[in-house]
DNA sequence: GACGGAAGCA
DNA sequence: TGCTTCCGTC
């Protein structure tokens, strides 16, 4: 544990390992837990290295959208937005920018990127405990 | 697709 | 406050 995200290389040296913090994983309905927010729900499935709708691109913190509406059917199911689409979704991606929590990866289709020094510094509760997810870096 | 204003909702 | 809904613009 630590203040900021910890980093492990792997021993292949292949990729990294990230450690998240909890709330990142906090169920929506789980007892002492808030309204699930969008960017935890993001990190949850790109944790679980679920693989289909949403995976990590090649820059460090970056995440490619790969199949747009099957995200936004799968945050509708979470937030009870039946009617949830990725126009709708992606403008709440964007209030993030000025949020500084994610930005935009210009000229690549559905890529975005967290901001996560901003992320640890502002939401970093005492006591949490960890996680661990795995990112993959290119080259 | 991506952007951001505007209004609405809990 | 953090989206959701809708939409005009590029």
């Amino acid at each position: 544990d630590s203040k900021g995200t910890d980093v492990y290389r792997d021993k292949e040296g292949t990729g990294v390992y990230m450690l998240f913090p909890d709330w990142a994983y906090k169920p929506a309905w789980s007892p002492g837990s808030r309204q699930v927010q969008l960017w935890h729900f993001l990190l949850e499935l790109l944790g679980r290295g679920e693989g289909g709708a949403i995976g990590w691109g090649g820059e460090w913190g970056e995440f490619v959208i790969r199949d747009p509406e099957r995200l936004a059917r799968l945050w509708g199911e979470r937030k009870g937005k039946p009617h949830m689409n990725y126009d709708k979704l992606s403008r709440a991606l964007r209030y993030y920018y000025n949020k500084r929590i994610l930005h935009k990866t210009k000229g690549k289709r559905f890529t975005y990127k967290f901001n996560f020094s901003k992320l640890i510094l502002v939401n970093y509760p005492e006591g949490s405990q960890c996680v661990k997810a795995k990112a993959w870096v290119t080259s």
